[in-house]
DNA sequence: AATCCGATATATCATCTCGATATATATGGG
DNA sequence: CCCATATATATCGAGATGATATATCGGATT
């Protein structure tokens, strides 16, 4: 059976430790949402497919009057994790509208497009900002996942770095053109 | 009206110059996609859409007995348009299946996370490749689109030496705990 | 004590998107 | 003439998205 990456995050989440639903979801917003996000409408469906798949358990285990179902993984589970992990990757994707939007720029004035450049920056570095501030939990464990972490941070750096370049040589090309034209 | 940015690629394009839906994909398969991708599945429907709300208008030209509609802008999708580039840009998503690999690779060997990485690299370097070989065609023409495509270059080419740094120091401390371990 | 807010927990829905496939015609090479 | 490939449009199932619905719990405010 080839398992879909969504399926995958999920089989990977349940492994580091049992979880619900809920914490999935919780616990992929602050670690892997930077290069793969989840949403409820994947999560809870995945769950019971992985659940008749025999890959994961759900033991219910309600707080108070509030249900609650805690997902454990498989041996069977374990191992279709590893035969995943061992296939080369193969989904990559970017959808930047910043990009989009500098592409299509010759339709409106230079100011649109540097402006565009700089809320793409400021967004940039504002993720490095967030990023930076789960560092020191992720150092704390150290592994792959602070590797990962860290490579984002570097990653949103560098395209902070390269908007501003870019605006940089906007600003030092569009002035010529309004002044001589 | 709140134009979606995939019905803004569509608009953007046909701005560029009159186009059919398969040209669009077709143009966008060779600029836009390394960063905002469009499938038929989207293209058709949106391209309906647009003609119903008057922002462009297709007319029937067919080449002998196959038929074809071209797509023009309208001075009203012109100025939808320019509303839209002059909004800040709001979506950005990275979709890495190999980082989603390495950030679970506790599960598997430290040789299965440097191969994970090798596969990286090399796809980086391939987008790196791919891009240069249409820099050619975007410099004859310039503008903001060898911009982007140049930022796309930077971007693969940072990405890949990214992947071949942390290699490097998965392979100089993995050992270590092997043998020494 | 009553109330309200936000967090926990699960579920669902319309809409959009993806990748594949179907259908049909045109073109050019063998 | 046939076949592969390119052009052109359309559609489908499966999956993803973002929002919202439902309900309980804990803690703070009034």
């Amino acid at each position: 059976m080839e398992l879909s990456p969504t399926a995958c995050v999920i089989l990977g989440m349940v492994n580091l430790a049992p979880r619900s639903g809920y914490e999935i979801k919780a616990f992929a917003d602050q670690s892997t949402r930077f290069f793969w996000a989840a949403s409820y409408g994947q999560i809870y469906p995945e769950l019971k497919r992985l659940e008749r798949a025999g890959l994961i358990e759900g033991t219910s285990s309600p707080q108070g009057g509030r249900k609650r179902k805690i997902f454990e993984i498989t041996a069977a589970g374990r191992e279709e994790l590893r035969v995943w992990l061992r296939q080369p990757p193969q989904t990559f994707e970017l959808r930047d509208e910043g990009l989009l939007k500098l592409f299509f720029s010759d339709a409106v004035d230079p100011e649109d497009a540097t402006r565009n450049l700089r809320t793409m920056r400021d967004e940039h570095l504002n993720t490095v900002e967030r990023l930076r501030e789960v560092e020191p939990m992720a150092a704390a464990k150290g592994g792959y996942p602070l590797r990962v972490l860290r490579f984002g941070i570097s990653y949103h750096q560098w395209a902070a770095d390269a908007c501003a370049e870019m605006e940089a040589e906007l600003l030092s090309r569009g002035p010529k053109q309004t002044v001589g034209g």
